[in-house]
DNA sequence: CTGAAAGCGCTTACAG
DNA sequence: CTGAAAGCGCTTACAG
């Protein structure tokens, strides 16, 4: 038979005011109320039993009186942290618990059931489990639409990490200015002599991707060059088009597929950056999303942008905040980009002269 | 003038009632009853009314209640997600967070205000902000004693994450078993020859500390080996004590504490490990507590012994939830400590010979 | 200056 | 089967 841990009752105001002889609201105010007179001896007799009894105030009661709970929640599709070394929420994270803790909330991890199919989701049985905060935090490489939506339609307050869209109306959200970041990568290979610049991008379209891709058109659009777009589905049909319309360097989306480019292009002889120059569009961490077998080099130091994830995720909690407050217009405050930063890596160097 | 987001107020049972024609009571028993029989027909219109409006309980009317959320708090006295790669909570973390989706409970990260002198604390204006929590995971490499009782004392469920002990009765841990590891590499450095195997250890006494210290202790027993155990205090002079007690082998807390020393010896015409081996108690990220410049030294493979930090995490999980379902015996089923891996790295060899 | 009361959102005996 | 009520611990107008 086991002894279980009996529960010990704690002191509440009602039992403080009885040993004082006063009412119980009279403790709260001696507690709280700043601005009341209180006659110095009934304050001194409160304070007296506050501390013999060694009072503490019930957080929930309090919190339940002020209609907040002061909890934000973080929600991600998949697990915060991974076991592997490649730590792609940590950022994000870092931002959103460091402004928390300034703009004085808790943090609410959904961690509990609510998956299905081995993902996690938002709605389960129908119902939105981020109610119980007062406010949510969304992070996921993979969204769900349909959720997406729904919450739109709901009105529930929340941030996305990452712009996104919704049919059923705007989305709050804190991205990473990909469009920016990625003509920028293309006006620095042009300055080094790249007239012929090709973009390697996921098949599946994302806001991200999408965002990538109108960048590097954008780009091309201004010094009136024909696009050449393609998709990572077969990388070693992409590097044999490169190859055929004479391409001298490409903006590839994942590190993935960027290594594998660079694999394919040394074993038909060809050098990194000599021959070819290879930017990757985001520091985004390896092996996380590929579908084909990513070969093992030794580290390269990408030329790549970094994503400003701890800002990211500061930045949607501020925002966040403020709409609890009621202190955003929807749509003016509520949608960011933050600015990607160029990170001149060994893989980038000046077009190769025209072949003799 | 701004146009504000309109305040979503969340909806309550009594909306609910009000707009099924039924009495708060009742919502309360669809959703919670489990025992009770409704009419059908009732319990579907409330059902509806639920879906229409999204309603999501608030878990603190629950909490007042004295009902639980299947919420589980994690409290760090330090940020957990540092900016720098070097991650001491991480793995911790990930086993918290595995072991939590098991158990069917969401974590609340403690982050909001509660600091004091930029510390985080338990209980802020005498209360304790843990209570929202069904129970609480504690982590952190600087305890606060007098939290720690005050904690035991209130009986609120909590387990520590690392060995603890506190005056005012029994606390429920899941600590890493320094002594039996730091007992273990004192028996592969005298399976090596060495005969004089100091211990350089941290100056202030935490339970780890004294943990280690009793394992080395006891196999100074057990080889009937006088001990000699020095603190890190001033580690220039610790040096130079150990050339003059001729030790041929020492067992350093840190790797902060090795690394230091390691330059010292080389500075001195020593070699590491020919002339002197060096062991590191535990697989500790370096420059996070120390004091003293740290030197910058090519990537050393320390001989140590590998923390379980996700088996821990994941093991206090576990014990909390037993906690809560009145399934442990005080003591019995809530203090353990696992087991750590020795790591052989380089930095320990063979004793020198005599010298001639 | 102080007490009595209302009410935050919820669960659970208790009457009907 | 369902409603009315009590009460969890607290804060804050509102009377005295």
């Amino acid at each position: 038979m086991r002894r279980m841990t009996e529960q010990r009752k704690r002191i509440t105001q009602a039992e403080v005011a009885r040993l004082a002889g006063v009412s119980q609201a009279m403790v709260s105010l001696v507690l709280n109320g700043s601005d009341v007179r209180i006659a110095p001896e009934t304050r001194a007799r409160v304070e007296d039993v506050l501390r013999e009894t060694g009072y503490v105030v019930d957080i929930m009661g309090r919190r339940l009186r002020g209609k907040s709970n002061q909890i934000l929640g973080v929600f991600t599709y998949e697990a915060v942290f991974p076991s592997g070394s490649a730590d792609f929420y940590g950022p994000f994270l870092g931002g959103i618990e460091e402004e928390s803790e300034v703009q004085g909330f808790d943090l609410l991890l959904f961690t509990s059931p609510g998956r299905r199919q081995g993902r996690r989701q938002v709605y389960e049985q129908g119902s939105n489990r981020l109610g119980i905060a007062d406010g949510c935090i969304l992070l996921g490489r993979h969204t769900d639409r349909d959720e997406l939506d729904r919450l739109v339609d709901e009105r529930f307050p929340f941030v996305f990490i990452g712009r996104r869209e919704s049919s059923a109306g705007l989305v709050s959200y804190v991205g990473a200015d990909y469009a920016a970041a990625t003509a920028a990568m293309y006006e620095r290979l042009w300055s080094l002599g790249h007239r012929r610049v090709a973009l390697v991008g996921y098949r599946e379209e994302s806001e991200s991707t999408a965002d990538r891709r109108s960048g590097y058109l954008r780009a091309c659009r201004r010094h009136r060059k024909a696009p050449l777009a393609l998709t990572d589905a077969d990388l070693s049909q992409v590097f044999e088009q490169l190859r055929r319309e004479q391409v001298t360097a490409a903006l590839v989306e994942t590190t993935d597929a960027a290594a594998a480019l660079l694999a394919l292009a040394e074993s038909a002889g060809l050098r990194v950056p000599e021959d070819l120059s290879i930017g990757v569009l985001g520091d985004t961490d390896p092996s996380q999303t590929s579908t084909w077998p990513v070969p093992r080099l030794p580290a390269v130091e990408w030329t790549t942008f970094r994503i400003p994830r701890r800002e990211m995720g500061a930045r949607a909690v501020r925002i966040l905040a403020a709409m609890l407050r009621g202190e955003t217009e929807p749509g003016r405050d509520t949608q960011v980009l933050l600015p990607c930063v160029l990170l001149d890596g060994a893989t980038v160097a000046e077009a190769p002269g025209p072949r003799r």
